[in-house]
DNA sequence: AAATTATACATAGTTTTGTTAGGTATTAAA
DNA sequence: TTTAATACCTAACAAAACTATGTATAATTT
């Protein structure tokens, strides 16, 4: 997230969790990339955000990893553990209703 | 903004320009009142937050202010610059980008 | 062939942003 | 008369993300 996308701030956790929810397994530097796909180029998550939240989840026990080999390079996969299915899901409400107070604070 | 309301970390100056934008002139109390109201009283912004916000913008010429008494209390008004408009019509911009961007996320 | 860019992970130190908790003071309500 | 609401303010702390750096391999460019 750099300077000029300072709105993210707090929807980091939430976005990574919505990612993880829309594929089987995804791994760090792609969640960068369809974050900044999804955002028309304007959000790119930085790795010392991203990383961090990632092992912290891991440690809550809201994800869990595997590692893969793939063409000689390891990738570590996360997926969402059943507990963490029930927090995403939770969160997205949360999100839903965040949007909907801002799209209100903003239409006038 | 408490706990349950992190999501809005990175908005609160955003939604304090928008807010000062629709009125003549507001204080900071009737800030954090009327922020609750459009959120059906999801963000409750700290005073802590506020004030240091208001004596920046204040600072950097976003905002200015007029000390008024009414009912025998001092209310501290702030008023957008010109500056501060062309800011507030700036940030703006770029918080429909980032509700358009999280909506697409989300919407999935 | 060598240098650069892209891919892929990780962390320490710093900055930004907001909370918690405290202070002062007046008015309204219980 | 005590409590809640109104109205401002700040210092100390915590949370969250950034910057910078490190390691390493694959793909592309020069």
């Amino acid at each position: 997230m750099k300077k000029r996308n300072a709105l993210y701030k707090g929807t980091l956790q939430n976005i990574i969790l919505k990612l993880l929810s829309s594929e089987v397994k995804m791994y760090g530097y792609q969640m960068t990339q369809r974050a900044k796909e999804l955002t028309r180029g304007e959000l790119e998550m930085t790795e010392g955000a991203l990383y961090p939240i990632l092992h912290k989840l891991e440690d809550d026990g809201i994800i869990y990893s595997e590692i893969q080999n793939v063409n000689g390079r390891d990738r570590k996969y996360y997926l969402l553990t059943e507990k963490g299915k029930k927090q995403q899901q939770e969160q997205e409400q949360e999100m839903k209703s965040y949007l909907f107070n801002l799209q209100n604070i903003f239409s006038v």
